[in-house]
DNA sequence: TTTAAATGATACCATTTTAGTATCATATAA
DNA sequence: TTATATGATACTAAAATGGTATCATTTAAA
């Protein structure tokens, strides 16, 4: 399991687009602003939808909208949403295949090592991206 | 890309069982101890071997035996032979697909966690695994 | 000197995961 | 009633991973 696949992408990307714009955004709005393709987008704001990180509006000028305040929306939600984090414990076997299973120090070190992945992961919100962004575009300016 | 595949898992299993034995050992011993798949475990231990983590010798009562002391040989050396730590810089589209790129917080944060990662494996040696699972075992013992 | 036991190189196949498409149903405002 | 939205879902394509099989070469011992 990739930790961060290209739908977790898209969907971040997706969600800084509609949180900097505070609306209702149609999906159209914003597979043409992340240059996605038109349907696999769809199909990603439709799970952000579902797990309650947007909020839609069906019928003719409806879309979609952050459900929560950009800093309560962390990357581990949105990575989450798709599928990340399974595996868990660090044993890429699931436990089966390492006949060493109660004394495994690989395990043990790699569960060590995706604690701390998903610990970052749920500290950086979206907020955080935005805030970044604006900063970087800024002293690009000053300069 | 995952940072860990089963190759490099087999790996570094196979690693510490030669690792505890301290003469050469043939492909055969390895993966019935390791139970990985014979064809396999025999693709890993020369690519191993071409990685300069193992060294070989062929023939009769050849086998392989460790390069380097089980201090000298980190989990970040095992997972870059199996072609870990690629797409560096943390951006998932390798710089194109965000329009965004030289503006991006998402890959700026992402390049942080891999970094991280890459830290922790770098800084894992054999010999820290194999001691770990010596003193579970002792711990284990002791009750 | 032949043979058995080992690694080296490589090409190939199978499975699983990820990426992307297409279609139809339903809602809603103009 | 029609144009513009989302919802659900089934399907296909591409890529990555996992695994197999074969043949060549080396080496020690029978
Ligand atoms: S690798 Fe899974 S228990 Fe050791
Ligand atoms: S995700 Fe690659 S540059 Fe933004």
């Amino acid at each position: 399991m990739k930790i961060i696949k290209k739908e977790a992408d898209y969907a971040v990307r997706a969600l800084l687009f509609i949180a900097a714009k505070n609306e209702r955004v149609p999906a159209s709005a914003v597979y043409s602003s992340v240059k996605a393709p038109r349907s696999f987008m769809r199909k990603i704001l439709q799970v952000l939808s579902r797990e309650k990180v947007l909020v839609s509006e069906k019928g003719r000028a409806g879309g979609f909208r952050l459900a929560r305040k950009p800093e309560e929306t962390s990357l581990l939600t949105v990575v989450e949403a798709f599928g990340g984090r399974k595996s868990r414990g660090g044993c890429p076997f699931d436990g089966r295949a390492c006949g060493n299973y109660g004394f495994c120090g690989l395990r043990e070190k790699l569960g060590e090592i995706e604690e701390r992945i998903f610990e970052k992961l749920g500290k950086t919100s979206l907020k955080n991206l935005l805030r970044r962004e604006d900063e970087k575009k800024k002293d690009y300016k000053d300069n």
